[in-house]
DNA sequence: TAAAAGATTCATTCTATTTGAATCTTTGAA
DNA sequence: TTCAAAGATTCAAATAGAATGAATCTTTTA
C-alpha cells in the first residue's frame, strides 16, 4: 500500500522545476544530479509528465524541460491519477476471486480509495513549495543539511 | 498503490467464516479448498488473524477456526491495519529523498492515506456479508457461477 | 554540421510478494 | 496410550514488478 517511486519522483521532479525562478525550467541531467537519481530513470519520469501535459519538453542544445501551468494549476491527484500505474486498491481478477460476483468489499475500497484522491485534490504543487523550497538551492541536494545550516550559500559546485 | 493479497485473504477467510451458521467454524484445509488458495499461505493469514485476536484457533481433531467476535464489531479498518505490512503512502528513507526536511508531501499524503483508513472504518464484516453470503454454499465455489446460476443446489463434491 | 539534449529501446538488477514443501506440536478420540 | 487430525513453524523457491543502467536514435540550434 505505497505509491511507487515514479510517483515519487514525478513530485521531486515538479519540486524542482518549481524551485526554478522565472519558469526558467531545467534539464533533466541537472535534475538528476541534484537529487542523486539515475538519469536514465528521471527520464522515463518526466516522459510521462511530459505527455501528460504537466511540463513542457524541448530538445536540442538549450533545450529542457518547464512546467506548462502556474504551480497551483498542478493539482496532487492529478499528478497521481498520471504516474502510478495501478490505482485499483484490490484485484479481484488475478487469481480470480471467487466470490466476486456478490462481494462488496471491492466497492468500499474503491471509495476509501477515491477519498484519498479526493483529499489530494485539495493540494497544488504550490502548496508543496514552501518558502525555503521556493527558491533555486545554490549547493547539491545532497551536500545540504537543511537543518542545521540552511543558508548555506556556497557557490554551486562542478556540474 | 494496492494493498497485498494477505489483507485480501484475509477479508475472504472472515467472509467465509461469518457464512458458516452459528459460529460453527471451519477449517483452514477446507477454506483453501473452496477458495483455491494455497493452504500453506492462508495458513499464514489465519495465524495474523488469531494473533490480533479476530478469530480463534484450535488444534487438534476437532479443531479449527472461528470469529471471536459477532460480525458487526470486526471493522475493516483493522483487518487492513493487521495484515498490511507497509501502511506509510511513501518512503523518504530509502533511497533518501534530499529534499526531506522541507518537503510537505509526506504530511499531504500521510492525511490522505487518513482518509482512506477512516471511509474503510465505516464498515465491519457485517457489511460484507450480503444476503448471498450469509448461508454457506453448496457447492465448492469455483464451481458456482453466480451470475448465471446461483441457485446450483448440487451437494457438496468430494473433500 | 557538430554538439547538446531529450526520446526510445533493451537488458539487467533488485526486492518484496507469493507460493510451496516439510516438519513440529497440540488435541481429542478410539 | 496411541494414532490421526489439525493448526504452527520454518525454510526454500518462484514470481512479478519496480528500479536501474547502457546504448542508440532523433531533434534542435548555434
Amino acid at each position: 500500500m505505497q505509491l511507487s517511486k515514479h510517483t515519487d519522483y514525478a513530485f521531486r521532479v515538479l519540486i524542482y522545476l518549481g524551485m526554478q525562478p522565472e519558469q526558467n525550467g531545467a534539464q533533466i541531467k541537472e535534475i538528476a544530479e541534484r537529487y542523486d537519481i539515475s538519469r536514465a530513470h528521471l527520464m522515463k519520469v518526466v516522459q510521462k509528465l511530459a505527455q501528460h501535459g504537466f511540463i513542457d519538453a524541448k530538445r536540442g542544445q538549450g533545450g529542457g524541460i518547464k512546467p506548462n501551468r502556474p504551480a497551483h494549476h498542478i493539482n496532487c491527484r492529478e499528478v497521481i491519477e498520471t504516474m502510478e500505474a495501478v490505482l485499483t486498491p484490490i484485484n479481484c481478477q488475478t487469481p480470480p476471486c471467487l466470490i466476486r460476483g456478490e462481494c462488496r468489499l471491492a466497492g468500499y475500497l474503491h471509495a476509501a480509495q477515491q477519498a484519498f484522491l479526493t483529499q489530494m485534490q485539495h493540494y497544488t504543487l504550490a502548496d508543496l513549495l514552501t518558502p525555503a523550497l521556493q527558491t533555486p538551492l545554490q549547493t547539491p541536494l545532497h551536500e545540504v543539511r537543511f537543518d542545521s545550516n540552511a543558508n548555506n550559500s556556497r557557490p554551486a559546485g562542478g556540474k
